[in-house]
DNA sequence: TGCTAATCCGCAACGTTTGCGAATTGAGAA
DNA sequence: TTCTCAATTCGCAAACGTTGCGGATTAGCA
């Protein structure tokens, strides 16, 4: 995703208004690797500036995914997380803590696929389900 | 997934009831390749056998998927989908309409990926999004 | 036939997300 | 700077899918 400042740019050009709940929001999802869920970042937003509404929060997560500045994702632990990292990859969950990490595949176009017939596939996520170190050592694994 | 009367052996043989309920839902998963959900399944079953609780659906389905009958599915839909094809295989659901069909990918273990250290993975899913030859035609493309 | 644990089912509750509307505010124009 | 208006904020309620609870019922075995 661009930049805080560049967002505030962006977000103006589109005839959208920077607030200072937005520019909070540009700011923690900004080199944002944790992945967070709409409610983990709104208590972090919430810690910096009380009263911000979780509605605002969705708001916002909601426009900057549909500039196509975040994703949102899905990986199965009930609610969605985002995404500042807009480049083509995959995802890695914790199925102990749901610790998520980006995970990069190559090779892809190399894949022998059958049953897409009749589809115009537009979009493909490979989701990996398993175990983190701190997890596993946790569990005596 | 085994047949209605090996799932009813395998019930008993666990400690668990057949019920007509129980049965129903047997019957209406075999061989089903539409990815029902929780609740579509309730409304073909309703129709069979009025006064049949979405409960028991609910209750039901989890049984044959921690008896590893089934499986649960989330295609990012909202609600999960269950299939009775317990094999090797992925997904592609179409944007337009939600249908859901099995795919089946070759060649997976020649990827390259990078990002897993440290996790122990214990599954992996392809979810090809699209759109179906009907909605692709309906939509004028 | 009788016993007992398993099941059924309706209801309420949960967590996530969205619609609504009144009050507020950003940002360009005057 | 002040004005103006559309965009935004925010709390509330509701939608959605799913699960917990508990009393009434029932399958399955002796």
């Amino acid at each position: 995703m661009k930049s805080p400042v560049e967002l505030t740019e962006a977000f103006r050009a589109a005839g959208l208004k920077v607030t200072p709940q937005r520019q909070l929001i540009f700011r923690l999802m900004h080199d944002n690797e944790t992945h967070p869920t709409a409610d983990s970042l709104f208590a972090t937003a919430s810690d910096m500036m009380p009263g911000i509404s979780l509605r605002t929060v969705y708001q916002t997560l909601t426009d900057l995914a549909s500039m196509g500045e975040i994703r949102m994702i899905d990986v199965g632990t009930g609610a969605g997380r985002f995404d500042p990292n807009t480049d083509d990859h995959h995802h890695v969950v914790c199925e102990g803590c749901g610790e998520v990490r980006d995970v990069y595949v190559e090779g892809s176009d190399a894949l022998s696929v059958r049953g897409l017939d009749g589809f115009t596939v537009s979009h493909t996520a490979i989701l990996f389900n398993g175990t983190c170190s701190r997890c596993g050592r946790d569990a005596g694994g």
